[in-house]
RNA sequence: GGGCGCUUAGCUCAGCUGGUUCAGAGCGUCUGCCUUACAAGCAGAGGGUCGGCGGUUCGAAUCCGUCAGCGCCCACCA
């Protein structure tokens, strides 16, 4: 059959993947092998395929196909997630672009809506996988609000309520006022600000000199939740506003100075305005001073009638208006340029505010406790174990997790409300009506009686769950499944959701299944653009995953993101990566071609293939062992570094252009066996980090029967043979022979097919490979001499001399210098080691096969500079 | 403010518990080649006093201290 010079993805991928599918080659059920178990992190359900899922999945499908070509029964369960927040956002504002108002539908309308949403759109991205090579089990394709996924969610809420870990109550909580609900203070980010440091005047009240205090803070427009102003009561500077009482600005209000420690007496001018409707703090000064709380804000971030002024306004225009304000009635000191830290929403981008509101939490003490020894003693493995830091850290330091989200999209929490007040918590309605009437006494109590709670689950509650739930181990825990597939074995994901997914499903396992969930976890890094930016769709630096994947195959642009990934390092993206890549897939193809090419024939094997045959079985042997070390470090791009090393310059450029028969002559059928053996084992070191050209060239290779297919098909190279490592050095040796004439036929513009002679000086410990060097060098043949003969070009390997019979080509003077540089080059060598060996105290202290080696270096230098002289002494004839 | 990590060739990185001629790899660069698998290729070459300083040691890219620069995470100084 004839192929084509040049690799065609499009023609190949496609099909390969329906084959797979076809013949179910991705599924699992437990059986009696070993299983390998990975969990997709789930994207959003809405999502569309980034360069981050490309990588993240990429990963994930090279750890699991070869497990699976390792034998084990792999099982790589696919799905998304719900995400309450993003998609409820999403939902919003396309219902905006419809002139829809979310407050203007019922909770079930919108809901309809996201349903719509979510089956118009949801899935794109897993399909979008496939086209990755992604080898998930698709039947097993769950989503963290279907039946069984949001049962377990509601039974677990259940369980931990009635295990007392869940309670309800009024606390200060981060406010989203775009998203209009409570954020985990896990989703807030802290952006620094370039913004102002407003010092106000509050006068003393009754004050005969008309005094005043003042006061610096960043919020002004909050001061009519002001309810105190607070001193340090050991600051002699204030010492005359204790027992005052002073007049917040524009409002008028008088609040009392209270004295706590809190206070930094450095911090502006000691003075600190107190707002515990609206700041942390505040509310902690609050409660402990007995403060009133006022609370100035609407949902929205308004101002509420409670302000009195500035009703109704959006609060960062009231900051704009207060300012001028407060300057025209002579109330502003001064401004200053201030940087500091705003905490905003990880979802919305806009500045949270805090406030007090009934929420429900999650106590976590207990689920710290549970989660950070596996971690810390190395049962779960992180790599790189730098993140081990990290989350021991926030475990150390964990607070309660708020739970509750006021959206609609998501999992309703499942409490439901007496009319006489209290509530109940059950999994169902029915269950529900039981415990009203048990707990209010009124048998009579009926569906229509209870108000389930309007509240919505953090999405996280949901796939905290993730590792169980997919094998319904909450719902039926112990089943057969769960028993075979958990824990699972690998996680593969991003540091940034160590705490919001990582913590929290470890705890989450440890709670509900008494195991780990995962064995290991797999950080990646980011994916930023080759100048190190992250990628965004504002900058526009972001390429879409699929046109790379048209460009340049998924095969190419797997390799591409592999190779510069090394586990917690951010990739900095080139899609010259991917030209590698797609290049290598090349050469792949074409030394297929090659090969296939070839006729066999019924000839004695010549010693060169022999040779080089027996060569090549040491280094795949060697290269399969480091591959099992590299991958058990989880070092993918060097694992793939090696296999690209070994195929295209140890198989193409050596064995293949050793055992390659001359031109329009067959080769011989022991030979040919063989490669074609190595090139099966070639493939499948690589079927891992590029399944679609693997496939598509093992079916040429062996004759493929239906439903077969590399991934599932035997592989067997074995470990290193005792006597390998000798052969490897010799060959290395006559490479370095080989590319010694190679080098002299580049600087005096030999073509390769003249015909040269070659010398050796003394003996030749090459002997043996002789007919290696012939052919690869193009040289006659390799004749011992004792001195090298006249307008030679001489060159060493170890300690011989090689020379290159170039008659009046030689160039004596290029020689000379070559030479000269060299000598001196090896006596400074040889110095240093001298000085090393004439020192007593490195003879004496250093190990004695580090004292030998030097002897052997002195040795060697002694010897090589000997030759050297003499050369130049010849050449200076 | 606390914690962690990084700094090695033009770029991206590897160098594990100090000692193989240890200063490496890939890409890029340069030179020569359209050699009958592959120019998306072949052959060859150049390139770094391992961030600075100090210390430990017979010996330091590797261990310790310190300084500088960068990055990440955490934190209620308004």
């Amino acid at each position: 059959m004839e192929l084509a010079s040049k690799y065609s993805p499009e023609a190949v991928e496609g099909k390969w993947y329906q084959y797979w599918m076809d013949h179910h080659l991705f599924s699992s059920k437990p059986d009696g092998r070993t299983p390998y178990t990975v969990v997709i992190p789930p994207p959003n359900v809405t999502g569309v395929l980034h360069m981050g899922h490309m990588l993240n999945n990429t990963i994930q499908d090279i750890l699991v196909r070869r497990a699976r070509m390792e034998g084990k029964n792999a099982c790589w369960v696919p799905g998304t997630d719900h995400a309450s927040i993003a998609t409820e956002a999403k939902v919003v504002n396309r219902l905006a672009e419809r002139g829809i108002k979310k407050s203007d539908l019922t909770r079930e309308e919108f809901l309809k809506h996201a349903w719509d949403w979510t089956e118009e759109h949801g899935g794109i991205i897993l399909k979008q996988l496939r086209r990755v090579g992604a080898s998930c089990d698709w039947d097993r394709t769950a989503f963290t609000m279907d039946e069984e996924r949001s049962q377990s969610v509601i039974k677990v809420f259940v369980d931990l309520y009635n295990k007392g870990l869940i309670y309800r109550g009024v606390r200060m909580v981060n406010w989203d006022p775009k998203a209009q609900t409570a954020l985990s203070d896990e989703e807030v980010i802290y952006k620094e600000e370039n913004s102002k440091l407003y010092y106000l005047r509050y006068r003393v009240e009754g004050d005969p000199e008309g005094r005043y205090a003042i006061v610096a803070t960043t919020r002004p427009e909050t001061i009519m939740g002001d309810t105190a102003m607070c001193i340090n009561p050991n600051d002699p500077k204030n010492e005359w506003l204790k027992g005052k009482k002073v007049i917040v600005p524009l409002v008028n209000r008088v609040i009392p100075v209270i004295e706590d420690e809190y206070v930094d007496v450095e911090f502006g001018t000691g003075c600190l305005k107190v707002t515990p409707a609206h700041d942390v703090n505040d509310y902690m000064l609050g409660e402990k001073h007995n403060l009133q709380s006022i609370d100035i804000f609407n949902d929205d971030g308004t101002l509420s009638s409670e302000a009195g002024l500035y009703v109704g306004m959006d609060r960062f225009d009231v900051r704009r208006q207060i300012e001028d304000d407060l300057v025209a009635a002579g109330l502003m000191e001064r401004v200053e340029a201030y940087t500091n830290k705003v905490g905003c929403s990880e979802r919305t981008g806009v500045p949270i505010e805090p406030k007090l509101s009934m929420q429900w939490f999650l106590k976590m003490k207990h689920f710290a406790d549970l989660a950070l020894p596996p971690v810390m003693n190395d049962d779960i493995k992180f790599y790189p174990a730098k993140y081990k830091n990290t989350y021991r850290h926030w475990l150390e330091n964990i607070k309660d997790w708020c739970i509750s989200r006021q959206l609609w999209w998501g999992h309703r929490i499942p409490a439901y409300y007496l009319p006489e007040g209290g509530y109940v918590v059950a999994e169902n309605i029915d269950d529900a009506v039981a415990l009203a009437r048990e707990k209010s006494g009124n048998a009579a109590l009926t569906q229509a009686d209870l108000r389930q709670d309007e509240d919505a689950l953090d999405t996280w509650f949901s796939s905290w769950l993730w590792p169980i739930s997919l094998f319904k181990g909450i719902n039926q825990p112990n089943n057969e499944e769960l028993s075979y597939y958990y824990p699972t074995a690998d996680l593969v994901t991003g540091p940034d959701i160590i705490f919001f997914w990582v913590a929290r499903m470890i705890m989450a396992g440890y709670e509900y299944t008494g195991k780990m969930p995962f064995r290991n976890v797999y950080f990646t890094g980011i994916v930023r653009d080759n100048q190190g930016r992250k990628m965004s769709k504002q900058l526009g630096n972001s390429p879409d995953p699929l046109v790379l994947i048209d460009k340049f195959g998924a095969d190419g642009v797997r390799m591409g993101m592999m190779l510069s990934a090394p586990a917690g390092n951010d990739i900095l993206f080139d899609e010259a990566l991917c030209e590698q890549g797609r290049n290598f897939c090349n050469k792949i193809w074409n030394a297929f071609r090659l090969v296939q090419g070839w006729q066999v024939a019924d000839v004695e094997q010549p010693e060169t293939a022999r040779i080089a045959v027996e060569w090549f079985g040491a280094k795949l042997r060697k290269s399969a062992a480091d591959l099992n070390d590299l991958f058990s470090k989880y070092r993918l791009s060097e694992a793939l570094m090696e296999v690209y090393h070994l195929f295209w310059d140890e198989f193409s450029a050596w064995l293949l252009e050793m055992v390659k028969p001359a031109y329009g002559n067959p080769i011989d059928a022991k030979t040919y066996a063989a490669v074609l053996g190595y090139f099966d084992d070639l493939l499948h070191l690589l079927h891992p980090f590029m399944p679609f050209i693997t496939e598509e060239l093992w079916q040429h290779l062996c004759e493929r029967r239906e439903g077969e297919s590399i991934m599932v098909s035997p592989q067997n190279i074995a470990t290193p043979h005792d006597d390998d490592a000798r052969l490897m050095a010799d060959i290395e040796a006559v490479k370095s022979v080989i590319a010694g004439v190679r080098a002299v036929r580049n600087q005096k513009n030999i073509p390769q097919k003249e015909v040269l002679e070659l010398q050796v000086v003394g003996a030749n410990p090459l002997a043996a490979y002789d007919c290696i060097i012939t052919k690869m060098a193009n040289v006659a043949s390799v004749d011992v001499v004792d001195s090298k003969g006249q307008g030679a070009a001489a060159f060493m390997v170890g300690t011989t001399e090689f020379a290159v019979l170039l008659g009046n080509l030689i160039d004596i003077e290029a020689e000379i210098a070559k030479a000269k540089a060299e000598l001196k080059h090896l006596q400074g060598f040889l110095a240093g080691i001298e000085k090393k060996l004439s020192n007593e105290r490195f003879v004496a202290n250093a190990p004695a096969a580090v004292v030998e080696l030097e002897r052997k270096k002195q040795a060697d230098a002694l010897s090589k500079i000997a030759t050297l002289n003499e050369t130049l002494a010849s050449l200076k004839k």
